[in-house]
DNA sequence: GATCCAGTCTGAATCGATCCAGAAGGGAGG
DNA sequence: CCTCCCTTCTGGATCGATTCAGACTGGATC
């Protein structure tokens, strides 16, 4: 076994406050006592103080966690999530905080016991679906700080994030500008049952996942404001978000009927897949993502454009060294419909 | 202040065991009891066992540190990085492990420092350059398991890489076989002094960083196989490991002297900022990588595939639950040439 | 010579749990 | 009735440090 401090301690004949001194507070003893200390320590073996037990008496970690509700493995192959891991990142290694990811079982007994075991001194919760809620009650309940990346911040919680809905509704405005009317709305899992294709939703409000409801909201907006109704529109429910989802979302007959001229997705990964898909089958649709991902521009993807690495970076920033002013824990960063060649005017009738 | 266990068995009026029994240990109180002390639990908004004085008298932290030489931030846009941490947690998860991401300062001072701080169990250390040795040297110093995946494994300790001179070897045996004999090799910070582009290497082992070193190595190999000397090949070296920085490694004049044929990189990433330079100047060469990412195959790109989110997850699998037998400790993972049009045969002058 | 102070060092309390030997109580077996 | 065992619960030791009030020393100040 490794020797303690209070081996040290007993090795060079002083109390365990010396030794606890010389390594964290050095003006509180002589040069030449200190530098006993570390020789005999370093002789002996001694790694220094170990880090749970500080982090105990100290009464905090260094470290942050970050909550993804999908699987954490999953995660790494999310574009965006990368991005805003990145950014996230960013803050910590300048604030030389370590970053905790923390799987979380899917079910929410597993889920909350994640939570509650986590070392750490807050959370990153990065787009939650509607178990949300639960994870940060269980957060709360720690007495944690934590910061959202949802669609719905509550009055007195620390947020960053965009406007989901006026966001989508741009890339919408964007086509109904070009004519289309008739049009299909792509998304990872509508409804729970994540039926793979087309899903009927008789109303916005019923999807369950926030970002999710906000964005289809937002393309439904825009297409109200030409007069087309929600239940005029297809809605496409992707079995998870990936490129190949988006592309089986997009194949059964039904998917896309006859005047469809464009699909909206809700996020660049599956519009990629669509476009895939289209190219298979030799046709030519007006397509739309969300993010804008690296890979979305040598594909000539149409989407909204929104800050990732910033998210990540503001949202551990927000963390770290909270604002005192309360009207800045809440941040809205800016989003950009960036025209490209996926989208086109829509065919004449 | 939230209450502690304490408070909860002093309100129930039973010892501080029981109340801990209750968490931890079901089996060892009655039913009502437990119920009861749970109940009261709750409503004193009892967060549950604190995990960190948990870890300090469990001995254990549920959490593997992984360790990237560069800066954390970085690591997210490296794409084979990315696949690694993947299989990490793959495993980490299905373990029911956290990851714990610890960001290392530049100077070996603050390293160390970082590694001695890290509540962890154990290490994955990725991709090491030369400042290795002393990372992995701290970690044996805290008498923590540890997975190396650099190329150079010590007899004892756990490991899981690729046969990096060969798998090179194998893309260069590729262009030699298609007639190319002047070349360029291509690699991040080729020398400590990080100039971007030609750089002079009388030897092959002045190379610092070990990685490097091997695949340039391998590259070595097959060029001497038919008569092209070390020193005729044209080093070249990136300023860092990006698209951007292989471009722009290309672009000096000097870089690709006349009758360079091809450029082989120690990095699909590079060799894709090559392929950028090259139709930007509207060049043809035949172009390598290393890795096979995602954006390979669409590039074109002839590189070597090496399994990246099988190298993470058989590394965090050797750390959580190590094999008995000795010689399982050094897991070699197999690499293949995969051809694509990057690369043809050479011109004949 | 008394007072004060700065510089060093010590001891005990504390952070918030888990663990283990053992006590108390009750039921079964002889 | 006595013994043994099982279940349930307790107390104290322990994990490995940090913290803070105070003790001691020696020198400067008045």
């Amino acid at each position: 076994m490794k020797p303690t401090l209070r081996a040290v301690a007993e090795a060079v004949g002083v109390s365990r406050s010396t030794v606890s001194n010389a390594y964290g507070r050095p003006d509180q003893l002589s040069t030449e006592l200190r530098q006993r200390i570390l020789d005999t320590a370093r002789k002996m073996g001694y790694p220094g103080p170990n880090p749970t037990a500080r982090s105990l008496r100290r009464g905090f970690v260094g470290a942050i966690g970050v909550l993804f509700t999908s699987r954490l493995s999953y995660a790494f192959t999310d574009p965006f999530a990368v991005q805003f891991l990145t950014g996230v990142a960013e803050s910590a290694e300048l604030h030389g905080s370590s970053l905790l990811l923390v799987p979380l079982p899917a079910d929410a007994a597993g889920a909350r016991k994640a939570v509650e075991n986590a070392a750490v001194d807050g959370f990153c919760v990065y787009c939650g679906g509607d178990e949300e809620g639960e994870i940060i009650d269980t957060i709360r309940g720690r007495g944690l700080p934590f910061v959202t990346t949802s669609s719905r911040p509550r009055a007195q919680d620390r947020w960053v994030g965009i406007d989901e809905r006026a966001a989508a509704r741009s890339a919408a405005e964007h086509l109904t500008g070009l004519g289309h009317r008739r049009v299909a709305l792509l998304a990872d899992s509508v409804l729970p049952d994540t039926a793979a294709g087309r899903v009927r939703v008789p109303d916005v409000a019923d999807v369950p996942h926030p970002t999710t409801r906000e964005r289809l909201a937002g393309f439904a907006d825009a297409f109200a404001a030409v007069g087309v109704a929600w239940s005029e529109l297809t809605v496409l429910s992707a079995a998870d978000n990936s490129r190949a989802a988006g592309a089986a979302a997009v194949l059964p007959p039904d998917a896309l009927p006859e005047p469809t001229t464009a699909v909206l997705a809700c996020s660049d990964v599956l519009a990629l897949g669509v476009l895939d898909a289209l190219r298979g089958a030799g046709r030519r649709l007006s397509v739309t993502g969300f993010d804008d991902i690296a890979e979305a521009a040598p594909a000539g993807l149409t989407t909204v454009l929104q800050p990732g690495v910033e998210k990540g970076r503001r949202a551990a920033e927000l963390l770290l060294d909270p604002p005192v002013a309360p009207d800045a824990q809440q941040i809205l960063l800016p989003t950009t419909l960036v025209v490209r060649t996926s989208t086109g005017p829509a065919p004449r009738s």
